[in-house]
DNA sequence: GTGTTTATCGTCAAGCAGACGACTATGATC
DNA sequence: GATCATAGTCGTCTGCTTGACGATAAACAC
């Protein structure tokens, strides 16, 4: 059977976005607020199309560094900080996620520290980092008393997703210094796995457990009291991506 | 900014499958022989396009039925074996995967016990069940002493995906009871992990740890002696699908 | 100095994993 | 039928990890 273009029905393909930083000890994601119909108005994840001659990858990274300003890290170079986490989530193809067209949306995961304010487009209304119990609070009402309209599309569904791999994923991978400067101390890093998965930790066996997992992390020399307290070491993310023993989530 | 159909290019999507299964201590996947350029002649994975009102887990399940005559394992009724395990895999979309046109795939995994005979189209000559490791060795010799082509497409990389997702799935889920019947004993499940690993586990331990694990197995209360030897305890899979603690994969 | 905060080290008991001995129940072989 | 081979099942022991928590250290605020 030679190809013939009119036997398989065309669709549209785009990446959608799951950007995730840890502000104020909350799990927060980026959205970006829809400016054109369908759901205009309505704070969606940040996304689009995929070019003819682009792969799915370098269409996320070029996504992400369009709404943040943030460089994808090159898998290449993996002991160095040059950027923030992107990986592949899932995909969402349901004929009627989009009312106008068949779109499949590719969607992609990136982890990110706290530091950039988001910038969509210059236009900083139109994007915000928003705790993921608020996006995700169906019809409830935000912090300020505002009720909160969903996630446009699907994205309410992505996001679950995106923040499950996450919490699953930081327990046996060293994923969680992504969420981290490229210099932090363990109760940084502390922090970061309380807000992800929402618990309190005991801070002295996190420690024993942390500094003794091998290629998790490695001192830098230096010490810091931002936070306040007796100074605390300094440490970069280890070489290890997989972590031998696992963090243990605590019992649900 | 309207809607414009000619604002995003268009793409061909397509579901492929990896199938996998125990055979004779061996993980094997699935494999179909190409009918047509390009590839004419190559192994290849099953897939086929999405129809214009397909998800793409009906699409997955749709052409699993058409290759294997399994049915795909419905989420909403999870304590009855009614068909193989299929999750979404991941997806790939280089603009060169397919020499003829811009295809973007979504790879679906599918785990099957080994009952099925294989059947393309009802040609068996063009569907096998081959070692994955076989599969895998590009460019090296099949045990028949055969040249082995690589896989078509990128078909390998797919395949080794999924092969990575499934060894390191049935480690903390209670997958690996996919590969087996309704109803099996702990030497067999055994089997199974050992051939999925690659490795040889110790019988007393792993039926203390299985058998010990809340929810992973429960007695049927029948015995079976099809392996030799004492008669060993039939299970079925038990209700849980994550295990806890789970099952440790021994050192590399 | 005193109190507060955070970091870090140590101790102890419970539980789990790996190594491996021992026993059991079947079929195969002589 | 005795013996052997095969596979299944139950125990034991030892070392390591974990979770709970006491104790000490080094900063800052007053």
């Amino acid at each position: 059977m030679p190809y013939d273009p009119s036997a398989f029905p065309p669709f549209a393909v785009t990446v959608d976005l799951v950007v995730l930083t840890v502000r104020r000890h909350a799990l927060c994601a980026l959205a970006v607020r829809r400016g054109e119909p369908p759901f205009q108005g309505r704070w969606a994840l940040p996304g689009g199309f995929v070019r003819a001659d682009e792969d799915l990858s370098q269409a996320a990274a070029r996504e992400l560094a369009e709404e943040t300003g943030l460089r994808a890290h090159d898998p290449a170079v993996p002991a160095q900080d040059n950027g923030a986490h992107l990986e592949q989530l899932a995909t969402y193809g349901d004929p009627k996620r989009d009312p106008r067209m068949r779109v499949v949306s590719v969607a992609h995961l990136a982890l990110a520290p706290d530091l950039p304010a988001p910038r969509a487009g210059g236009d900083a209304s139109n994007a915000r980092w928003a705790p993921v119990d608020e996006l995700l609070k169906q019809g409830g009402y935000g912090r300020d008393g505002e009720p909160v309209a969903p996630l446009a599309f699907d994205h309410a569904q992505i996001l679950a997703d995106g923040v499950e791999r996450a919490r699953s994923k930081i327990e046996y991978s060293s994923l969680a210094t992504a969420f981290c400067p490229t210099e932090f101390t363990v109760g940084e890093l502390r922090r970061v796995y309380e807000a992800v998965w929402g618990v309190a930790l005991d801070p002295r066996n996190f420690h024993r457990k942390v500094t003794g997992t091998p290629g998790f992390l490695v001192p830098t020399g230096g010490t810091t009291t931002r936070q306040g307290g007796r100074p605390a070491q300094l440490f970069r993310a280890g070489g290890a991506t997989l972590l031998n023993p696992p963090m243990l989530r605590p019992e649900v």
